[in-house]
DNA sequence: ATATTTTACTTAAACGTTTAAGTAGTGAGT
DNA sequence: ACTCACTACTTAAACGTTTAAGTAAAATAT
């Protein structure tokens, strides 16, 4: 078995102090050790090729310089997208993300927390699930930094890089108004959460707005956890109902992708037989017949907004919170008319 | 700010040696400790909500419980979900998986591994690019335990779960010949990587095999780092030829992807004007008008293996290797004619 | 020539665990 | 009564770093 080098293996072979390899290879120019002994130094350090052991100085420093990145959903495009973005973003600041999915269920968002509080993260990125506040609460108790991203508890104060979900809700509602679409549906998880609640409040006023009544009926809302079944049942009530609804906005991508399936099902052609707007986009989407009127969110700007916003309070703890809510834009294309 | 609570803070309210609180909250019944203080102790350490510091854990240990994943392109949905497996199943070993992406970069690749070597992962799961072979030389040297999977370097023994490429790309192949085409073309990544030769052994075989010779201009590759014009002009090459031909098979669902728009573009349709078929699936697929035949890997079979190999060497270390060449199976859908 | 500063190192402690080894104190066995 | 074996703890060392504090020798100043 081969041991892993440590500072005492170049020390012995230096004949000096753990301490004055340590300055050497630490402290560049002026280590304070003489030029013979840093040559030295150095040059056993690469014959054995010394690799500072992080678990020791993370031990030592208290810090890990690893952040926790728990999303709701790491097979959605969009998280997959922005756990990139932000893995690369953390690497310019020297940190190592490490990340997990919830699935949307408090429970496994508490274990992946917890495992990685134990792993003593420097901190936290999440996309919190419904029913998580406590976790989140919990987190502040312990003063250990967080960012949440993409949603957040407005009863809790916090950082936050969230979109404006009301006004692209209100605007891409508006944009199948304009089209001529007055009889409009909306799929939507079964979720308390703030930011589908917002969407949800988009569509709502944007029908209000032109005098139009909402109707709760045509407010549908799946369970995450019984997804393609969900949207199938709730697509086909929108479109079997007494009047039924000459488009549909889907909250979310994933929910758009069986949403669509569902209307090829049934035999519908976008968009003559029915509109359709989507929150986020899909590479999937590019294969659809129709180009898909989308709402499109600034993933990069959120990724690195969210490691700037956190990296800094990591360094400069302080009682200020930042609270970002950028703004999304809506992509026209085809599939509204 | 709040200091996290140690061993040392419980001690000092238990009025008891650290060693006594260490004793009665690793070991269970029979810590050795009287029924009295193990109480108290539990007591003050859930009170205080104190969590074990990994970090000092793994430094004392000398294990970190953490796996190093490395994959080569992470916004391709197959190593996605190989990552999702593979997270899943190393939970179940208790450890944590941290993962970076190559894209197809050695330095890249490099630069991770190295990254994690010094975070002190107890071993790697990696799908090494082209150019990478020095640095699984040099796991093998540290004494690091990892498995390759999806490509493996045949000049190097290693731990590797692969699939059996030549079987699978002769079979697929196969299957197009049977349905009439002779004219075939291919599109692949310009690489080295073992793997990707043998997709293409395989193809060349079945055509030899039925008496067809193979034709080097039908064998197109592509550069990785100019994936999206690259196809375009390879698949048009391909069709436009003076004998165009009648059927691609694409390597890898990437390649396939873009192939299909531009086929798209071209304003062919599949199968009727050209029969294809793919190594690996893709989300988008289930959104063209054509179903694609393709190859399927089983996933959750390569990770859960790659796992358990990986987790008992790092148990115990020994020097045989293990091979595993799994069987891919042939999804035969409607895109071949 | 002597005091003072500077240089070039070393010692030792600390981070939070785990665990082998040590130490009282108790109870049983003879 | 005295040994022996338990029980219930504590001490101390170790994992690999970093760094404040210490020390001895050399260089400079007076």
């Amino acid at each position: 078995m081969n041991k892993k080098v440590s500072l005492k293996d170049i020390a012995k072979r230096a004949q000096v102090s753990i301490a004055t390899v340590s300055y050497v290879l630490t402290k560049g120019e002026n280590s304070g050790i003489g030029y013979e002994v840093s040559e030295k130094v150095k040059k056993i350090a690469a014959e054995l090729n010394y690799r500072p052991n992080q678990i020791a100085q993370s031990l030592r420093s208290g810090k890990s310089y690893i952040i926790g990145l728990i999303v709701a959903d790491i097979s959605n495009p969009f998280f997959a997208n922005i756990a990139r973005i932000i893995e690369d973003e953390a690497k310019k600041h020297n940190y190592t993300v490490v990340f997990g999915s919830s699935d949307e269920n408090a429970t496994k968002s508490s274990d992946l927390i917890n495992l990685l509080v134990n792993r003593q993260v420097d901190g936290f990125i999440i996309a919190p699930t419904e029913g998580s506040q406590e976790q989140i609460i919990n987190l502040k108790k312990q003063n250990i930094p967080f960012v949440l991203i993409d949603r957040h508890f407005p009863e809790i104060e916090s950082n936050y890089v969230t979109i404006n979900n009301y006004k692209a809700a209100f605007d891409v509602t508006n944009r199948l108004l304009d089209t001529g679409n007055s009889d409009i549906g909306l799929i939507a998880y079964s979720s308390d959460l703030h930011h589908m609640k917002e969407r949800i409040r988009g569509y709502s006023e944007a029908l209000e707005a032109k005098g139009i009544k909402v109707d709760n009926n045509r407010i549908k809302k799946v369970a995450f956890s019984n997804l393609i079944e969900d949207v199938y049942i709730k697509v086909r009530e929108l479109l079997s109902a007494p009047k039924p609804v000459t488009a549909i906005f889907f909250t979310t991508n994933t929910l758009a992708i069986h949403g669509l399936k569902t209307i090829d099902k049934l035999n519908l052609k976008v968009p003559n037989d029915i509109s359709v707007v989507v929150f986020d986009a899909a590479e999937a989407f590019d294969f659809y017949y129709c180009p898909i009127t989308h709402i499109k969110q600034p993933l990069l700007k959120i990724g690195k907004q969210a490691i700037d916003i956190l990296v800094n309070q990591i360094n400069t703890p302080e009682k200020k919170y930042s609270k970002l809510n950028l703004k999304a834009i809506l992509v026209e294309k085809d599939s509204c008319k």
